[in-house]
DNA sequence: TCTGTCGATGAGACCGTGTCTCATCACCGT
DNA sequence: ACGGTGATGAGACACGGTCTCATCGACAGA
């Protein structure tokens, strides 16, 4: 039994993503988002650390999927099979819900600038991540980066595809992404 | 003539990159940094948009010069091809002073978050526009992003070999990184 | 030399972000 | 009934960023 209304934090988010389509993000305040959700400014930024992070609350938590899936890959795995095993544990924890909520999100964040900003720099943390994983596993520099920016670019590519309403599970977009993507890198000269 | 201090833009750029280099980005207000190159907060955001911005002065124009670059290579060049001539139009604009500035500049941008954040953003637009370059030249979707992101790629890590006093000129060794990664690129499975 | 224009700067008010401290409130165990 | 605990509210505060108005210094023309 929660003491006051229960998951502040989900009415945040979901007031953020409100409010943020109605009237801009620029054009809209904190305190008018920490309102909508029946609380005050002060509570807003104990849950979030600035007005951008709502729309992207949860996203922090893909690097340790990542992470966690990649270590499952054999040993003698190729670096596109340990990229396919992190996409395959990332995108098996994706709910309904988040594919729901999916087209509005990237909708606001494309039009506003310091928001692209906050989801570039979230993306190159994901390639950081994922990096690191593939050169704890003695794959030498410039491969374990370049294999690490195609499975994020493919956990892009097939999230917008699945957020759209395209049929397959999001696994299996993935996989046919990456899959694409490794095919046009080795058709480029 | 001029009428006050020539160049206020660039004292402000060199005044940021003192002062964040001494004191950090956070602690640092744009009020010490406008009265380091003799001038005020108002005139700071007459020549910047932001806090963060002149230590990103220029990077603007790498864009340009990417696309100009790609738009000399002749009409059947490979991606490959497309993505080398518009590094050696890019590369070949840097100067000695450029060059000097590098590490101290890499290295305040390194120690703050807010500062990463808009490299990667920087760092994503001259993707964005690199792809396009490519996208009109008939090169289809994923072949052109993947082309675009290895371009950058080199880009920045040649860069920072060039800044860090590496011998060779910033354009031999763009091709050299460019060659390097999609050699990895073409041994990921 | 006087005068008017023009562009860069200074001064300062203003709103919103983000931080901080303190008070309040509801539940929980004793 | 009581104190502990944790989430919230209230409000002050510094700074980022915008805006308006005044000032200044060079230049052109009379």
């Amino acid at each position: 039994m929660a003491r006051w209304e229960p998951d502040a934090r989900l009415r945040l988010v979901q007031a953020a993503i409100d409010v943020y389509a109605e009237q801009g993000f620029e054009s809209s305040t904190v305190a008018q988002v920490a309102e909508r959700a029946g609380l005050t400014k002060a509570t807003f930024f104990r849950h979030f650390p600035d007005k951008r992070e709502p729309l992207f609350a949860g996203q922090d938590e893909h690097g340790a999927l990542f992470t966690a899936g990649a270590a499952e890959a054999p040993a003698n795995a190729t670096p596109l099979e340990v990229v396919t095993a992190a996409l395959d544990h990332a995108t098996a924890t994706f709910t309904a819900e988040q594919r729901a909520f999916g087209p509005r999100l990237r909708a606001v964040v494309a039009a506003h600038d310091e928001l692209r900003e906050r989801a570039a720099f979230k993306r190159a943390h994901l390639a950081e991540v994922l990096t690191t994983s593939l050169r704890e596993r003695g794959i030498p520099d410039p491969t374990a980066a370049i294999a690490a920016d195609l499975g994020v670019e493919a956990f892009h590519r097939a999230f917008a595809r699945w957020s759209d309403g395209e049929g397959p599970s999001y696994g299996e977009l993935a996989r046919e992404e990456l899959r694409a993507l490794h095919a046009a890198a080795t058709s480029l000269s």
